[in-house]
DNA sequence: GAGTGGTCTAGACCACGAC
DNA sequence: TCGTGGTCTAGACCACTCC
């Protein structure tokens, strides 16, 4: 990693340093390896170490760098493509949907917000599972679904042994009985948000870490059925969407694309 | 807004002055309102002004507050949904999408990077056209379209004049031959970015700004017919996704779903 | 214990908007 | 001219990992 001087430009100096630690990356480091420490870059640089970790909080935020306390900063590997096409899984559980495990699960009345974004009234029963979804090993996505025991009354209940894992299996009996539900459309938004304490633990980040927020209504029968929150965690994941056939673009391609 | 005194826990000082601030703007201002600037905020709370501004740039990142140099610090509007739905807008320029604004068109051979994502062999000529999106009379996004000559040469070419506005008739040529072509496949990805300088200024933020960026890929007739990046304020924007006729999910009860 | 990133401080000056 | 947020400095101490 060269000493390219600072230009003397009304551009902010975190910000042209950004740019020379990104050619850095992109040209001396391979994935995985470590770039020299804060201090010493700093002081190669000719800057605080304020303005320094100013840089690398953009290049973090954009999954360039992984920062680990008492290591160091890594380049990091390039983001995945993590699919988020219900369409093709059918519903949540079902059995080509592999990568979520069940953390918990709950049955509780609704409060006045969600009843409102799951069309029904307040104080209504609603079965809430909280996942998290792995991918390549590690954690990438927390969840909560939610759904109203009314969306599903309809169906056999599934008999609970009322054994030690009570919530496991009525995860499981929510599950089951809403895959036998036919979807009839999905939609989803996608916005950026940070992680709370419990989502960043089960996500292993610290909390404020950023997180792209899904949130998918499913509709059966007419109504909505099912509500997910999902919140992905940013670093690492890019979300695909629609038909699969398509060969994936890139990220190095993707960037190119964006500017040419 | 009260003076709500932190606690000793092990918690970092920014996170819970996040979280009291958050706390604040939910209950004590309105959407718009100015809240006291951060000199005096970090007395009232009793810390240095950067760990403050750690605190306001995270609420910020979460489309919280919105800071104006000169102004102050407001209390943000509720994020914008957008709908990025193409298989219900057809495709890029048709009559129904009405928010794009093009501002600029060239074309050139494509480069190797850019060959890749569009299965075409490299220094093939691409038409790239560059857009502004706008929602509420604010820019929302900026995008850059590529189509390769390749998918649109069995169209009929559109004369141009050749006027003084020579790349905003090329846009309208390919814009108006790719709306012939039938979609037989879209691909998405979303990830998040940082805005460059160009885009930056187009979406009148500073450079850094965070965004969504969306890379779709159309199909058509078997082969890929464009790629389109575009990048969304990730500050002011939610994407919205899906079949149209579900209610959308208001915000406030998303995150009440989030953790609920 | 040595080295790393994470947090925090108490200042300084600048760029911008309103007056 | 004044008040605002934006940038930058030169330190300090802590939490964590590895040896």
């Amino acid at each position: 990693m060269g000493t390219a001087q600072l230009s003397a430009v009304p551009e902010p100096k975190y910000w042209h340093l950004r740019t020379v630690l990104l050619r850095a990356i992109d040209s001396e480091f391979a994935t995985g390896e470590v770039i020299p420490n804060e201090r010493e870059l700093a002081a190669r640089f000719g800057v605080a170490r304020a303005t320094l970790r100013q840089a690398l909080d953009q290049l973090e935020l954009e999954g360039r760098l992984v920062r680990r306390r008492g290591i160091g900063t890594l380049v990091a590997a390039p983001r995945v493509g993590v699919p988020v096409n219900r369409g093709a899984e059918g519903w949540p559980g079902s059995s080509r949907e592999q990568a979520w495990r069940t953390v918990g699960c709950g049955t509780a009345g609704a409060s006045e917000q969600l009843a409102g974004a799951l069309g029904i009234a307040t104080g209504e029963p609603v079965h809430t599972v909280r996942r998290v979804r792995t991918a390549q090993g590690q954690p990438v996505a927390t969840e909560s679904l939610h759904v109203p025991e009314s969306a599903l009354s309809h169906l056999p209940a599934i008999q609970l042994t009322g054994g030690p894992d009570e919530g496991e299996e009525l995860a499981k009996s929510v599950l089951r009985r809403l895959e036998r539900l036919t979807v009839d459309g999905e939609s989803r938004a996608v916005e950026l948000g940070v992680a709370e304490a419990a989502e960043a633990a089960l996500l292993e980040r610290p909390p404020g870490t950023p997180v792209l927020v899904v949130t998918t209504q499913y509709a059966s029968a007419g109504r909505l059925a099912a509500v997910a929150v999902s919140t992905y965690r940013a670093d690492t994941c890019r979300l695909t969407f629609g038909e699969t056939g398509l060969v994936e673009v890139a990220p190095v391609a993707a960037a190119a694309a964006r500017t040419a």
